[in-house]
DNA sequence: CTTCGTGCAAAACCTTTGCATTAAA
DNA sequence: TTTAATGCAAAGGTTTTGCACGAAG
């Protein structure tokens, strides 16, 4: 899928998405940029709900459309899924192959590179036949701020 | 969380369920019974659909609930969640640690020893502090059966 | 008897869709 | 002007829950 940790990005977000939608006669319309400009406004992982609520001259049907429409433009990809059942978004343009760490407690992520992973994968992959589109590793656990006893600790709930 | 590919079965699942409904004053009911009993008589994966209809005699509810029960007590966890949002079950008693090389073409789960996996996910939560509890990973692509070009295919198609 | 469990039906929840209206190109 | 996109509200589909009844210890 990818080889090396860096990755050159040529143009911004929102033009790759403007290309992308003309390789299908589909429209950067206002409410498609707004998406695309509010989502990479950063690097943090969210779901549909949190952009709806920022995003709040575009219905949620559209936000909902949208994220499809970027996922399917290689713009995001799905991380993993809430406890809740929410689908959690990260960017997937710009951006180099990597895994993450899950807090069961605050619910943060952990971004780790995923070179070695993908070796081990497609060496079982080879072995079995098979063509690798991609994969998720999420690793459950507590994170050091958690485990810090006694302290002050996050508390982001319904977060991840 | 194991660490050879052999395990040591001291106990039958239902016995072991029962052990688990004890220690949390819970029973073990007939219908408890018959769902673990309907789980561990083979070792596909399934959804909360397919084993309701399975058992006829106990409630779609009911079957939630001893889902749920089982896997807080060892014996089932989630493996992941089908495209149609189905949450997809198998043993996790009895049964050494692996993941999965999912087919995006018919469904069909492969599954692979996690041994290697497990070895780079704790370097990589020494690394960051972080107390490993578990990990998924969910291999995504095309499997050997569906790549053998223009002959009989699978064809589950919302059976993953 | 007292507590727990089951079934039913309704509710919750996230996400998708039909349809009429509005906006791109 | 032609085709695509938005918004609203309703539908979809899985899983959860309230409640009254039944069962287990």
């Amino acid at each position: 899928m990818s080889e090396l940790p860096t990755v050159e990005v040529a143009v911004s977000p929102v033009d790759k998405f403007r290309e992308f939608l003309a390789t299908k006669s589909l429209r950067l319309t206002q409410e498609r940029r707004q998406v695309a400009e509010e989502v990479f406004s950063d690097h943090e992982h969210f779901d549909a709900e949190q952009l709806a609520q920022r995003l709040k001259s575009v219905s949620r049907a559209t936000v909902y459309r949208t994220l499809t429409l970027m996922d399917d433009g290689g713009l995001l990809r799905k991380v993993a899924r809430r406890a809740n059942g929410k689908a959690v978004y990260e960017h997937d343009y710009g951006y180099p192959e990597h895994d993450h760490l899950i807090c069961n407690q605050c619910g943060t992520l952990i971004e780790f590179p995923a070179v070695d992973v993908t070796q081990i994968v497609d060496e079982v992959a080879v072995q079995q036949g098979f063509r690798v589109e991609g994969h998720r590793l999420e690793v459950y656990g507590v994170c050091s701020e958690c485990l810090r006893p006694r302290q002050r600790r996050h508390r982001k709930l319904d977060q991840i």
